[in-house]
DNA sequence: TAATATTTTGACCAACTGGTAAAAGTAATG
DNA sequence: CATTACTTTTACCAGTTGGTCAAAATATTA
């Protein structure tokens, strides 16, 4: 049952995850289609749906995967730091990713512009937990008065929202 | 045939005006369906059909009517002004109108991010000239050597896009 | 009021959508 | 080779979608 055994699985799964992201990003979620997906990954449908569950379970995954990506920086961020230094450099290196990875980026877009629709079942596992370290580092700056008193967790989408725009 | 004659015409096509900007305002085109802008302006669907020949066309009729609203400041942009100076009053028009109306707001950022697939066919006629004033003007500033030369259409969208965040 | 023009609706359709079932094909293993 | 497990395809389905059509309802006008 563990995941990613043989290479065929291995091969397929990242192509599909591969065409998933080129025609999410350019066409969003409701936009998109599982037989352009299958066209882009040279894929038959049925074949597509044997590897992911639904439409939503590619979408998700690439949202969890970029997720994942992008809040790798935080483990970087230095609770004693000075919060603006600390934040700044955290975005800097957002706006690197986001100039990197312009599909990626598109794609998480995307997602904010329609209210976030899915992103809410993505945040779990460690993912969670790696937000709500950072929540928990912001809090205690706030606390310290080093910063004003924000949402912890709308001050992290702010920041995301706003690097989108280098892409 | 003149447009708008009696008072039920003008009152329904303001009514899916309306409903039309909620809905694809909050789902996109792709996302939205003619069933929900019927349910929102409590018409049926054929009777939207009556007043608009497809979802197209409402859609397209609201980004005509957004970006003729969003150019009206530019005929206030002095041509013999301070490019910077002149820029920034515009962007700051937008930017209050960006907060005024966040409808609006999301619906052009939804189109910008899809790769603004169908503002192509809306900016005719009259808004055609208005776009190619301003670039007119950028270019004169440009060869005056008052500003880095630029694609004057590729600045007017960057500013547009930039100003959208503070929706 | 009667004739005409406009507006609205209900029934319908073809194309597309995400998804399924089962069988056929292929690879791995003893 | 034979058995088993995995992979892929063909055929299909039910729900949704944008859009049509003709008739019914309503408003306008003479």
């Amino acid at each position: 049952m563990s995941k990613f055994e043989t290479r065929i699985q291995k091969k397929n799964h990242s192509a599909i995850m591969l065409a998933g992201l080129k025609i999410f990003s350019q066409f969003g979620f409701r936009g998109s289609t599982l037989d352009q997906i299958a066209a882009e990954s040279g894929m038959s449908k049925p074949n597509i749906l044997y590897y992911f569950q639904s439409k939503d379970a590619i979408y998700e995954a690439l949202l969890a995967q970029l997720l994942t990506d992008w809040l790798k920086p935080v483990r970087d961020i230095n609770p004693d730091g000075d919060p603006i230094e600390e934040l700044l450099t955290y975005a800097k290196h957002k706006i690197m990713m986001s100039r990197l990875y312009p599909r990626e980026s598109r794609l998480y877009a995307n997602e904010i512009i329609q209210g976030a629709p899915r992103i809410g079942g993505v945040l779990k596992g460690e993912l969670r937990e790696v937000v709500t370290t950072l929540v928990e580092i912001i809090n205690a700056w706030s606390d310290a008065g080093l910063i004003r008193a924000v949402n912890a967790h709308h001050l992290i989408f702010s920041i995301w929202a706003t690097t989108q725009h280098y892409a």
